[in-house]
DNA sequence: GCAGCCTTTATTAGGTGCTATTAAAATATT
DNA sequence: AATATTTTAATAGCACCTAATAAAGGCTGC
């Protein structure tokens, strides 16, 4: 594949090589560049690049942990302050693998996400779906940059809430939300759950 | 730890403890159960349960391409058909990791996300954005079931769409929106990018 | 030319975590 | 007690590595 390439060079597309893919062992490495097995090693020692076995148990741990954080967290964003019942303020990193590779803007439903988590957050019931949502984006986010998003209970007529959510990026508002939301206590039965076909006022 | 289990108990809990800690060696399962490793070889092969190694290496492989797909699918679901600057169909398995642990139902952001990504689709554009949402959330989903989204395009004014999405799930309709789509093409700049707040009509 | 250097390759011993096979104990069942 | 099931042991071999030692090859400067 290649071959007679410097100490140097090689190095560097070895680690290239490792990075797309972790799990060539050093014996295909040394097909690759054409060069022994020996002479593998010693690239991979002086770069402090692990053995593959190593590389994928890593690998494996990163990921699984990942996937666990994903369903643990029933909140997406981070909750910085809550008023039970009334109000609370999260926050989210926006990140690379939230946004569309060519521009750089994070999906919308990213941002829907933060949105909606904290208004289930902060309605003291265990179980609260979505009923109703109005969506506004206002602005394009770009990822790396630090969302705000403070929600705020408006009404609330027997089980639903009418939540008001605001979303700021370098204190411009970026996106704002009205959400009905549906709290399940133990009196509703899933048999006959339905939600009104309720307008929202004041939107 | 654990001892004089019945060979049927301890495969059971064999089958239970690799699946919560795969990383775990046939020498770490034997001093678990007091057993030789040998019966441990044996029980993973009545049962089918690969060496550590090959677990590790498959969670790796899983988790890289998941990662991978999830960054790379700009759409979520699976695209069944499009009709582009018209319409198109798509479908998603929900699976426990979209639902809430305790009641299985799943999260209103996939349910959008699936709604939204297929509304962006249909778009014949390279860069589409979300401007103005309704959602309306008329079922619980619950995990394992499948989504079948309907997009079409209801009125384009200049470089804004309105898309009204339904989703079913067993013929029942469990969710339907309206999406103000905004087409951002090589003429609009993004420094001077902004929504109009117009109203959606016929909602 | 060749001594001194870096680079590459070879060789050997050892380690981990396994498969696969054969066989012998230990325990349970009839 | 005879038979069957379960458990353990022992052995050979494999993939993929570490670690250490040594030798071969190439380049540079004197």
């Amino acid at each position: 594949m290649e071959k007679n390439l410097s100490k140097e060079k090689r190095q560097e597309r070895i680690k290239e090589k490792i990075s797309t893919n972790p799990f060539l062992s050093d014996e295909q490495l040394a097909k690759i560049f054409r060069v022994s097995i020996q002479t593998i090693r010693l690239d991979r020692l002086e770069m402090g690049i692990p053995e593959m076995r190593k590389r994928v148990i890593t690998l494996a741990r990163n990921a699984s942990s990942k996937v666990k954080a994903l369903n643990k967290n029933e909140i997406i964003g981070d909750l910085i302050d809550i008023d039970l019942g009334k109000s609370g303020i999260s926050t989210m990193h926006t990140t690379k693998d939230m946004a569309f590779g060519k521009n750089n803007i994070v999906r919308s439903h990213y941002i829907f996400s933060l949105a909606d988590s904290l208004a289930m957050a902060i309605i003291d019931s265990d179980v609260v779906l979505t009923g109703i949502a109005r969506l506004r984006y206002k602005k394009p986010v770009y990822s790396g940059q630090l969302l705000v998003a403070k929600a705020r209970i408006a009404t609330k007529k027997s089980n639903k809430y009418l939540v008001s959510v605001h979303i700021k990026c370098n204190h411009k508002e970026v996106f704002t939300a009205k959400l009905i939301m549906v709290s399940l206590e133990q009196k509703s039965n899933n048999s006959t759950f339905n939600i009104d076909n309720q307008k929202i006022k004041e939107f």
